[in-house]
DNA sequence: AACGCGTGGCT
DNA sequence: TAGCCAAGCGT
């Protein structure tokens, strides 16, 4: 296999089978493209995509959220999950006006250093929002990479440096044919590439795959510890946020005591949640989401 | 470097 | 059914 016919291959597929999602639309922001990639940070497109059309309507540029409390990015962001996320994008806001004067910097180490943003979500919005010529690397990539190129069943769980020198060899010269072969190397792991129940019926590379070739092993060795989520802290965590999104001002204590029997867990997860500055204290016995101002009586 | 961090749909 | 999984980041 030659990194031209493979790329050639996944890219006009891309263009010709590539899902119809609003952030790839011609006029869209910087602004909205980097939105649109830390909530698809560990969430389903089906999910993001009335989030990210409610969170743009209200706050289309940097300064506008910027200007806003956490308490309403909180209850923006609803049920997409990590709501630390919701708190470190107008984290972001603000050092983009404070630094960049309100403009969604285009070079790497600028947007490497804003909050939440890190290796695979900085080249993203380089590559995507400025049309630069960088590897964009996230899980979809690795597993189409290690399938195709290097024949292993699936990618290990963090990109690493390999990572990257491996997805820019595959990239055309051309910054723009270059960008656009990144979002199909993510597309195609994301609908065809899959990592359960491959599509390779319907996979545009599958004469040159060398997993395909090798017979499709199956993965071997340790697999990774599955995530508990049942009786954690950050179960008590989501409980107690759902109380305090819903409320409409301070949440006594006693309100708080009742998601929760474990005193132990429920306190240490109340104390995460202040420490990562999505709740704060009111006075010693009431909670609110940081920021929270209460209703404007009518 | 391994771990903590939400949520809901799918098999 | 109960895991398993989904465009990561920060520590």
């Amino acid at each position: 296999m030659s990194a031209p016919t493979f790329t050639t291959r996944v890219s006009r597929w891309y263009q010709e089978n590539a899902r119809d999602l609003p952030w790839r639309g011609p006029d869209v922001s910087p602004w909205a493209i980097l939105v649109s990639e830390v909530m698809l940070q560990q969430t389903p497109v089906v999910r993001v995509v009335p989030a990210w059309q409610a969170w743009l309507a209200r706050w289309p540029e940097p300064a506008a959220l910027a200007a806003d409390t956490p308490a309403e990015a909180i209850r923006m962001w609803g049920r997409l999950g990590y709501p630390r996320r919701a708190v470190r994008l107008r984290e972001c806001a603000v050092a983009i006006v404070q630094r960049h004067g309100g403009r969604v910097p285009d070079r790497l180490d600028q947007l490497l250093a804003l909050p939440g943003i890190g290796t695979y979500t900085a080249r993203a919005v380089a590559a995507f929002a400025y049309g630069q010529r960088h590897p964009v690397v996230d899980t979809n990539v690795r597993r189409v990479v290690a399938r195709a190129v290097a024949g292993e069943p699936d990618a290990g769980p963090v990109t690493r440096p390999a990572d990257l020198v491996a997805t820019e060899e595959l990239l055309p010269a051309e910054p723009a044919a270059a960008a656009l072969a990144s979002a199909a190397f993510m597309e195609l792991g994301a609908v065809v590439c899959t990592a359960r129940a491959p599509r390779c019926d319907r996979c545009p590379v599958e004469s040159v795959c060398a997993w395909r070739a090798s017979g499709q092993p199956a993965p071997t060795g340790p697999t990774r510890r599955p995530q508990r989520y049942a009786g954690t802290d950050r179960q008590v965590r989501g409980l107690l946020l759902g109380v305090l999104r819903e409320a409409t001002g301070p949440v006594p204590r006693q309100r708080l005591d009742q998601v929760w029997a474990d005193d132990v867990q429920r306190s240490r997860a109340l104390a995460a949640l202040v420490q990562d500055g999505l709740v704060e204290p009111v006075d010693d016995s009431s909670f609110r989401l940081t920021g929270d101002t209460p209703l404007p009586t009518p």
